[in-house]
DNA sequence: TAAAATTTTTAGACTTGTCTAAAAATCAGT
DNA sequence: ACTGATTTTTAGACAAGTCTAAAAATTTTA
């Protein structure tokens, strides 16, 4: 089928359209896959030969319908396999991307109907991140970041931006972890940071920055 | 550190040395590995460079400690991931094979350390084969071959020589599973064939050569 | 809109793992 | 102990994926 690089490759294609949705450039796939740039373009021709991507020299690169459904494909077997880690191995949630970068690779449609059953089908991964079902549909949760919202709005942590293992790290030291609650007290005018309660107790501030990482959903 | 390739090849070499106990031919583990002598011996200066072989031109080789080592995590991961796949995943034992291959290569020892655990800490894998402990060790079980008994001995069936697809539903349908307990009632002159009784219940012809592949212990 | 800066592609080389064909070493039979 | 058969290694080539340096195209700036 495909190499573990191009399922690689085609993946961080489809996470930078996801946040542009625009064409994707070959220097931003290269800092996405920390290769160089002339590496990308041997790759994009490979896909565009296997019809995974349109491609038209200097234009940029989008997925064709055979390109997405792939990293569908993939993006739901690497949170599928997070979920199991965190529900059935004890893992924390800042543990578990190296492995799944490395499960999601595993060919087995067996294994991952089985996976998904043993987890009850579940929407979304440990970080919020919803999980595409079989047929590739992803059902996107309509969150907002933190940092866009009022005084003594009160809102349900839904999600996180930022996924590195030591910003998740200082969440769960300040209780910041899905489901809880968050209640907005004050936000200083002078840097725009936030005091906050969480699940009514704890009171404490956040920069402004870490709230832009942090997606709620109002109540 | 290694490389799937690399431990496909140091599987193999154990796998072969364990059978014979005498060094390890080049066409054998081009045989094992369905790769061509050429490609085996550019692998093995490979491995005696990274000290993972004893290699000497034309002699053959066999494991290093560090080499047996590594083949022993190998071999753990894989019976595990097989225990795993068959015990909560809902696999036949003639299933799991090319599942098993892929997940024995996953990199992360926490991941295993809890498998382990989630399995509470198996003996054998579906097949009957030993799993070696977290520090290699590896408690093998002295069984027989099923063709190697008398008239009226009775035995419990504790593994299987050949792990073909094929062979292993031909055992499945004729109720011939890990456990169960066998009784030859007669052993034919003529062909050496043994009509048997699993569990007390169905009597069953079975060739010679099948019986060959059935690990027993007597009772 | 033409020069300068940036991005992207090409050219050529390297690594890993594979192959075929040919040479070298070992083994077997007399 | 030869000689012929077999096994193993070497030589040279190829595919996948990577890199650096240089050329080509695009975008920016003035
Ligand atoms: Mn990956
Ligand atoms: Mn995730
Ligand atoms: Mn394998
Ligand atoms: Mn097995």
């Amino acid at each position: 089928m495909n190499s573990f690089t191009e399922e690689n490759y085609i993946k961080a294609i489809y996470k930078l359209n996801e946040s542009d949705n625009a064409s994707v450039t070959t220097n931003a796939i290269a800092e996405q896959m920390h290769t160089k740039a002339a590496s990308v373009t041997d790759m994009l021709k490979k896909l565009f030969v296997k019809k995974l991507i349109h491609y038209q020299k200097y234009r940029g690169v989008t997925l064709t319908v055979k390109g997405e459904k792939t990293a569908l494909n993939i993006i739901r077997k690497h949170r599928l396999w997070e979920m199991f880690l965190v529900e059935k191995f004890n893992f924390k949630w800042d543990e578990v991307h190296d492995v799944a970068e490395q499960l999601e690779h595993i060919q087995s449609d067996k294994l991952i109907e089985e996976l998904d059953k043993f987890l009850n089908y579940p929407k979304a991964d440990p970080h919020g991140d919803p999980i595409p079902d079989a047929k590739g549909k992803l059902h996107i949760q309509k969150s907002k970041m933190l940092s866009l919202l009022n005084v003594n709005d009160n809102c349900i942590m839904t999600g996180v931006v930022d996924h590195s293992t030591p910003f998740l790290q200082y969440l769960e030291r300040c209780g910041l972890v899905l489901g809880n609650e968050i209640k907005i007290k004050e936000i200083l005018t002078f840097d725009k940071s936030l005091q906050i309660t969480v699940n009514k107790k704890n009171s404490l501030f956040i920069s402004n920055d870490v709230a832009k990482n942090i997606l709620v959903t109002l109540k």
